[in-house]
Order: structure tokens, then sequence, then C-alpha cells
DNA sequence: GCGTAAGCGAGACGGTACGTCACGTCTTCCA
DNA sequence: TGGAAGACGTGACGTACCGTCTCGCTTACGC
């Protein structure tokens, strides 16, 4: 039991559910600003009330309805090339930022969290881009005698591209190879 | 005469500069989301329409409020080591994304970007961040036989304290005395 | 149940009262030409919203908070000396139209409606003036052998007093005992 | 000259010209409701601050391009026979009142004063009805030896149709015929 | 014939009401 | 007793018109 006294009426799963696909259909329809909470408990077919009860705004439910789908998209199988499994994960990484409607809805909730701290906070709680990257980064670093810590490394890894992108420019332009090599000649040289 | 006829009473240059007095105060004082174009006129004391009249929305009035602050702090003074003016253009960039009224403006607009083309389309006019690096990339650039564009350069440098910021990383970790160093030695290896 | 499902709150009685009793005493207040949608529900304590919820224009509140006060000061209590109830009328209509904040509202909303269609139509769905004289007329009619129709009689009872006021002529200026007389006479004319 | 001191650019006769022709259009084309200022300026090709020159709302350039309007229609020519003037004019006001542009402008402005002191006053300077009717009233006055006054008299004669017509009834339905011979008969009878 | 003064069209100014929308809360009935 | 429905008070939205105020220009008088 969830609830701690089990009595009354339990949650009702279905409405959670319908919630968090109803948000997910109207991100990719209507864009993130038209997103309202209304918007969102009439196409769930679901009161409003209801939606306020498990989440306080619309970033909220936009954070749960496309964390999983993120934290999938990201994750790429280890194989036993650290410099080939870099490379796999930056073209995950674009091609989420770039083309998938969770990174659509990750970059509208960073932005979103630029002037909203109560966002800020959310999107704090779970580093969806630190932790993605920190296995293949640990590789690459436990293989060198590098000095940087996890963080920077990882932001030499993603800065690059999440720049490129996050500032509108084409995502075409981004050569991940080249990146990659970057980032392994970097932290593998001496005295880095 | 700016106007085409010169006819009909002239733009108050007074109203102008009382609504992009307003903003840059309001902005600081109730945040990005808390402003308004009817927030705006009050505190300018100046008409809604007025204020219609000139820029379209909020951001268009923060943008053109905020971007010569943002060119001012980004630029920083030549000197004949490339190495020590790329430190400083990254402190500075850190410290306009970080600390300062204008780079709270830029981060607020680059994040409103995401999700709203019209504010994207206003960023994407003037490449501000892009520009104020171009010369000292290019100093570097010029020097190295690298094959890398300006463009790639460019993120290369911006990118990793951008993504630090943006995440809201603290920006007291960014050691950018170190990221010139790998930024300059990237740039400068053979084949790169 | 008045609504077709009994489902969501229901409509809020005291709101609505509030509205009707906000009019009332703006329209004394500041007039009608001075009564804003905007004023009404500021003045009733209420929600904009609320009150384009129930109503869609000044016009309608106003004759919704004016009608009952109508009817109740032009009824006058039946005699079995019908002179003397055309009288009675008479001066009940004078009193209304001259003197009456009902009959300010109704003059407003008669003036309104020689130019806005929607007016004319509300006011055209209760012809509260029509309805009031019906009964003394009708009674007069009876005992006539007039061929002359009700609205005709009415028109004729009526117009008199009520062109009188409407363009502004001084209301003591109407001698109802003499209308009384020239009404009944005509109408008891041999052939009329 | 009609300037205190004839200096300066005499008034425009074609800009005023222009005003009152586009009011009338507009009233035409849009109705009272809709004739704002601004668009009689722009429909005349004239300037905002010209209008507001010589006529302090749009009820005074209305009342000004309709009140000669008004007199033609309701001046009917004398005959010997009093009734059958009587008749004509009852025609000429049905006309006028239901059918006719400038007797929109008179009901618009009627209905306006109602609830405006200023268009009540501007209207009271000239009792364009009363003055139409004046000439027939007396002529029937004067075979009579009523003790009725003129304005007593022309309320008797207008008062039925006014009413009919203001109440938005239909125009068809006015027997002038019977009104004119009720009119004449009441204002002939011995002690009246 | 030149200067002064007022009227001209244009259009921006500070205001304010419009009618709509979404907010987050509330009050009802139904399951 | 949770959930749907939906009304509530609040307040920003973007538009329209208000009546006023500059503008540069065009007359027309009077010195």
């Amino acid at each position: 039991m969830v609830d701690g006294s089990g009595r009354g009426r339990p949650r009702s799963e279905s409405a959670r559910a319908a919630v968090l696909h109803a948000v997910d259909d109207l991100l990719v329809e209507v864009g993130y600003a038209a997103l309202t909470m209304k918007g969102i408990a009439e196409r769930a077919g679901v009161g409003r009330q209801t939606v306020y009860r498990w989440w306080s705004n619309k970033a909220e439910v936009l954070y749960e309805a496309s964390a999983i789908d993120a934290r999938e998209e990201l994750s790429v199988p280890r194989s036993d090339d650290p410099l080939k499994d870099v490379k796999a994960y930056l073209d995950a990484l674009v091609a989420f930022l770039a083309h998938s409607h969770a990174g659509a809805a990750y970059r509208a909730l960073m932005g979103e969290a630029q002037h909203d701290a109560e966002v800020a906070a959310l999107l704090a709680s779970r580093d969806i881009l630190g932790e993605s990257a920190a296995e293949v980064v640990e590789a690459v670093r436990e293989r060198s005698d590098t000095t940087l810590s996890l963080e920077q490394a990882t932001a030499l890894l993603i800065g690059p591209p999440f720049f490129h992108i996050l500032t509108g420019r084409d995502a075409g332009g981004i050569d991940t190879e080249r990146l990659t090599e970057q980032f392994v000649r970097t932290l593998n040289h001496p005295g880095a």
C-alpha cells in the first residue's frame, strides 16, 4: 500500500497515465509555450484539480513525461572500445537534443530553468545529461592520467555540441568523430 | 530624417529610453517570468500601446535593453599574447553568463528561444556570443594550421563553460586557465 | 436541476445578486455612458469573466437589473372605474419614465436600441411598456365599440407622454387627466 | 469675417464638407455604435485634430450632417386643406423616422440624449420634430377652439407614431389616415 | 514680398475599456 | 472519498479608440 491509510479511493493510475500521455501529445502538437494545465487536463479527460493534485506546474508534468524517454535515448551500449563509445554517445546526444521529442522537452525545461528557480531545482535533482555521459567519460578518464574532475571532463565533452544546438545552429554541422578525437586527446595529454 | 516621410509626431526618445530602463530594472527586481508588457509600460510611465508600437513582446524589449550591455561586457582588449586574450575572454564570458544582469537577460532569452520561434529568430539575428568570441578565436586559429572552422572552434571554446553554467552548476568550478590551454592545444595539434 | 447535468460547481447566486446590485448603484452614480463591464465587475467584487459568463454586455445586465422594478412600478391596482385606472396608469408611466431609476435604465436601453440591434432584440423580447398598459387599455376597449387594435390603442395612450419625456420636455407639462379624457373619448367615438 | 482677427489660414471648407460627407456614409455603412472620431477623420482624409477643432464629439458631427436633411424631409407643402396637410405630415414623419438615413441619425441622437446630457442639450437647441410639426398643428389649432397648448397638441400628433417606431414596432402598422382624423377630432371636441 | 499666425494631414503620446485566456482554488455530484 | 465538471476571483493579454500633443507644410493676412 503506497498510501499511509489505505482508506478512500486510491489514486487512479489511468488518470496519471492519461495526463502523461496527453502532455506528450500536446508538446508535439502545440509546443511548449502553448501547453497549459487546463489544456492538459482537458486532453487527458481528467479534472483540473487532479492534475494539480499530483504535479504543481506544467514543468513537472513535462519532466515526468519525458525523463524516462530521455534516459533511454541517451543510454548507449558499452563496447570494449571507449573511443567508439564516446562517438556513439555524442551521436545519441545530438540526436536527442536536436531531433527528439524528449530532447525538445529537455531544452524547453532547461530554458525555463534560466528564469524559474523551481524548474531549475527540478532539473538539478536529476542531472540527466551528466548522468548519461558519466559512464563513457569515466571509461576514458580511467585510462588516462588526467587530473580533470568528472564534471570538468563532462563539460568538455558535452559543451561544444550543447552550445551549438542551443544557440540555434544547424545540428548537421557537428562532427562527432572529430569531437571524440579532440576529447580523448585532451584527456590523454600529459599534464592535463 | 530616420522616418521616410518626416510627417506626424516624431517618436519620443524619452519614452523609448524609459521603457528600456524600466525593463532593465524590472528584470532584476521581479525576474524574467514575472516581466509583463503591462508592468513595463506602467513602470516606464508610458502607454501600453507605445510599448507594443515599437516592440512586439517582452523578449524584444529585453533584447534591445541588454544587447548593448552584453557586447560591452564581452569585449576584451586585444594584447599581443593570444593565449592571454583567450583567458581574458573566458573570464569575461563566465562573468557575463553567471553574474551580470545582461547575462541573466541573455540566458532568459536563450531559454525562451528553445520553445519560441520568434525569440529564436531574434537571437539568431545577432549571434552575440559568437561575435564576441570571433576575434580571439580567429587570432588563435591564424597561428595554428587547424582545419576547424571558426564556428567549430568557437563551440569548442564557449561550449564547456556555457554548458556548465546553463545546467546550473556553480560557476566557481570553471578553471578558465585550464580551458584556455586545452583550447589552444587542441587547435594546434597536428591534424586538427 | 436547472443545469443539464448538475455536475460542476453551481452558479453562485450571491455573485449574480452582487452584479445586479452593482449595476443598479452604478447607473445612479455614474450614468449609463460611464457604465462599463469592468466597473460593474469591480464594484460587485466579482471576476470580469463571471459577468461575461452570464451576460454578454452591459445592456443585458442593466435590463435584468431593472426589468423587475419596471414591472412593479408600472403595475397599478384595478378599480371598477376604467377612467380612474387609465389616469392612474398614466401617472405611473410619467413617474416611471421621468423620475425613476428603473425608468432611466429603460430610457437608456431604448436609446441604445436605436443603434444596436442586439439591444433592440433584447427589448423586443419583453414589451415592458406595452404589457403594463395592456390591462387598462383592454378594459376601455371592451366597453367601447372601437375597431382599433390593442397595439394602436396603446400607442395612442402612451405615445404623447412618451414623446414628451423622451424629447427632453419637462414632465410637469403633462396633464394626465386631460390625456385620459382624450384617450377614452377617442376610443368611444362612433366609427373609431 | 467670422474669425476675430482674420489672421492665419482660414478654415478649409473642403475639409468640413469631407467630414460631413464621411459621417453620412459611415452611419449607413457601419452604424452609429461603430462610428468613431478616428474613423470619420480617416474616411474624410482629414487630420483627427481638424475634426475635434470644429466638433467636440461624434454626436455634433452627426447632428450637423443630418439636421438639414431632416428639416427638408419633414417639410410638407401647405395646401388649403388642413386635414390633408396633417396626413401628409404624418406620412413624412413616419418615412423620416422609420426609413430615412437622416431619421436613423435622429433616432440615434435621441437615444444618446437619454444618457448623455451634452447630446440632450444639442438636440434641445433645435426641436426638429416640434418645429416641423408646428405649422400644421397650428393650422388645426386655429380653426378649433381648443385650449390645448401647441406643445400638448404636438405631442398628441407625433406621440403615437413616435412611440410605435421607437419601440421597434413595424412602421407598416401605422394608419396615418386614422391618426389624422383622431387628432383633428380631439382638437375640435367641445371643451378640449 | 516677407513675417506672422492659424489651419492643415499625419501620427505618436498616455490612458482606459474591451473581450479572451489561463491561472490556481472552490464547490458540487457521482461512482 | 477521489475524481469529473465547472464556476469562482485574479490579472495579463493584445486591440481599439479616446482626446492631446508635436511635427513639417500650407495658406492668407498685414506690415
